[in-house]
DNA sequence: CCGCCTAAACTAGCGGTGTAAGTTTTTACA
DNA sequence: TGTAAAAACTTACACCGCTAGTTTAGGCGG
């Protein structure tokens, strides 16, 4: 086949098979053959329209990102926004956890991740921060929100109870982690949310800006 | 060569040449002929050793985990227990960045891993934290540490000033962050930390330990 | 002390990867 | 209408994890 008469890819096109791909498969199942066969053409098709294959990945992983809402800051209570952005990215990347280790190394050149860092930064100096520690709460979130997401903690421990034996003795029911799952790792993010929010705010209720 | 006088390789020596390559050059540098050329061998050789690539990484993991001091849960103050065994392991993985995606999803069948969230577990418990809460504080202290530890939150950003236009009118600064890396990183983990511990203090002095 | 078995290296090769190069044909435009 | 760009193709390269089978040294039983 030649060029044919109607393109039979576009890049919008490839990013959703790709997303369908890694939420299906994993990251790990994403290769640009196999891609390709699931869009009916040839591997090396799709550098027509991407240059390199981290451009898709970077693609898919900036798509998730754009369904976040940061709408949320702009009105109201920094401390409120701050917990509705962090759940609703929170929901997203739950949605979506295999694309996790792609985000967790922070926006780089993805325009909805920046675009995300500008609403945060932004709430917070305008709420009367110090640069240095918006940069630091900003951080903060980051390390909570796709840290959690990143590895469920429950899952991070095998179902076999045979292998909490005598050298864990506190760890004999750590193999019923797995079937808690949502549980404990919605109770954990939770309880985290909730502490540094808490934390925060009494921060800066004294003046404890900077 | 058939089988020499002395044996070329070990475990151990396979383990260190891999935790050298992935320290310089990180995870993906590490392949199996790579790793065998720079023990003198060719690269099946290391399946003499180890069953699979995975079984090495984890081996190289495991390594990394067992230099967090846990001994510091040995006596005292869980609080401050909990503060330098996080800052240990903080300070292990700062020194090993580009192991931490291993780590990240958890304990998985590591000795070491095992042994530390034994460790961390246990005294939550017995300093008077029911189950699920001592649970969720693990999982938090995971997520804080492994986040900060994944991606730097300063490198996450681009250096280049140009990608900072209009759009983010906040973020015009952004591109200076790599160069503080050090002290953005730290400050946030400090912050996190110090929420964190503080928060729960509260709780626990109130007497809400579940 | 000889012979066998296992350990630990080797070589060859399979099916997969990302991607570069060059080809063909269609479409859009000067 | 001639030409250039676009979008598919095929082929190929160097690498990947891993398997299979081969060779030889060392340790051990008879």
């Amino acid at each position: 086949m030649a060029r044919p008469r109607q393109a039979l890819l576009t890049r919008e096109r490839i990013v959703e098979a790709a997303s369908a791909l890694i939420d299906a498969e994993g990251l790990d199942a994403l290769s640009m053959r196999r891609l390709a066969t699931e869009l009916g053409v040839q591997g090396p098709s799709l550098y027509n329209h991407f240059a390199t294959k981290a451009e898709i990945v970077d693609a898919v992983a900036d798509a998730v990102v754009a369904q976040v809402d940061i709408d949320v800051f702009g009105s109201g209570d920094w401390r409120e926004a701050l917990r509705l952005w962090a759940k609703s990215y929170h929901a997203v990347l739950t949605a979506h956890p295999n694309i996790v280790p792609v985000l967790a190394t922070g926006p780089g050149r993805r325009p909805a991740g920046l675009a995300m860092a500008e609403a945060v930064y932004g709430a917070l100096i305008e709420a009367g921060w110090s640069r240095a520690r918006a940069t630091h709460i900003g951080a903060l979130m980051r390390y909570l929100i796709t840290g959690s997401a990143l590895g469920s903690f429950a899952l991070g421990f095998e179902a076999d109870p045979d292998l909490y034996d005598e050298r864990y003795p506190h760890l004999h029911r750590a193999h019923e982690l797995a079937a808690h799952r949502a549980a404990v790792d919605e109770g954990a993010f939770e309880l985290g949310l909730d502490l540094l929010i808490a934390g925060l705010t009494d921060r800066y209720d004294q003046g404890v800006r900077r």
